[in-house]
DNA sequence: AACACTTCTTAGCCTAGACTAACTTTCGGA
DNA sequence: TCCGAAAGTTAGTCTAGGCTAAGAAGTGTT
């Protein structure tokens, strides 16, 4: 049983604060990893696309694509679609390589793939280093090559 | 190789729109957790005891348990403390519940306790009931019942 | 009983991320 | 060519969740 005893005040606030961070790193790593498979997969990123695959308005991607622009990970030409920078392609890369190798361990322990893909997205955002590491050392002693 | 092509965009959205609604329930578990964890450890939850283990300003923790107590989740008596309605109570004990064995699985899979409780605070927001149900069959099928 | 200390609240501010409505720009077809 | 539909932007609003600074309300000690 975990947690009989609560952890020290210090531990637990640095569990929380790491946390949000997480949290605010979320939204752009979602909205790379989508232009980078829009890239890929059609050859261009339009922002109508991104509006209508993250359910969203297009005002909403406007302002979140302002914003990832402002931070160095996107381009835009106005009335074209959007393109990475170098630091956007790579944050992209690490974030579609964390989301396939969590949707493979998903599945590797029971989950549908549909539910794997679904609980994937949410998950890839706060999985450490090392339980990645973890992850994907339990897929290869499984054998999975997938 | 998982997303060898794009999922169509209504389910991608869909994906998206659960994983916002997950992000605004986790605050809310988070506290109710912290809170009924205090309680059962120390007797009380105070708002500066909050504070300080959230790793926030008391003035947030106002603002927010504003928010609970506004949603039906926490009652309180000013300078007494804070306390849990039934919803809270049965929303705390599930959260708790969830951590709990997200904690075991995540140790289960190889990583040390520290990490896994730091981890678990961001995944078990994201699990869903399929998954806990995988995670718990997992961990039986390995005898453990820590 | 009074004072100092702690706790809590209030006020004012900020950012991210969402919305609708209205406007502008581009592109494709008649 | 021009004109309407589609795409994109702008303006204005909202909520959650953060912050600091300042003030109010208990609590405990002497």
């Amino acid at each position: 049983m975990p947690r009989r005893t609560l952890p020290t005040a210090e531990d637990q606030a640095a569990r929380f604060v790491r946390q949000r961070e997480a949290d605010r790193k979320a939204t752009a790593e979602d909205y790379v990893e989508l232009i980078a498979d829009l890239l890929r997969e059609e050859g261009e990123a339009r922002a109508v696309d991104l509006a209508r695959r993250m359910g969203v308005s297009q005002a909403t991607v406007t302002a979140t694509v302002g914003r990832l622009q402002r931070d160095g990970l996107v381009e835009t030409k106005p009335y074209r679609g959007l393109f990475l920078t170098a630091a956007g392609t790579a944050l992209a890369a690490e974030a579609k390589a964390r989301h396939d190798l969590v949707v493979r361990f998903l599945i590797a322990v029971g989950l549908d793939a549909g539910t794997a893909e679904q609980d994937a997205e949410g998950i890839e955002h706060h999985a450490s280093d090392k339980a990645l590491t973890a992850f994907a050392r339990f897929l290869s002693e499984r054998g999975d090559t997938t």
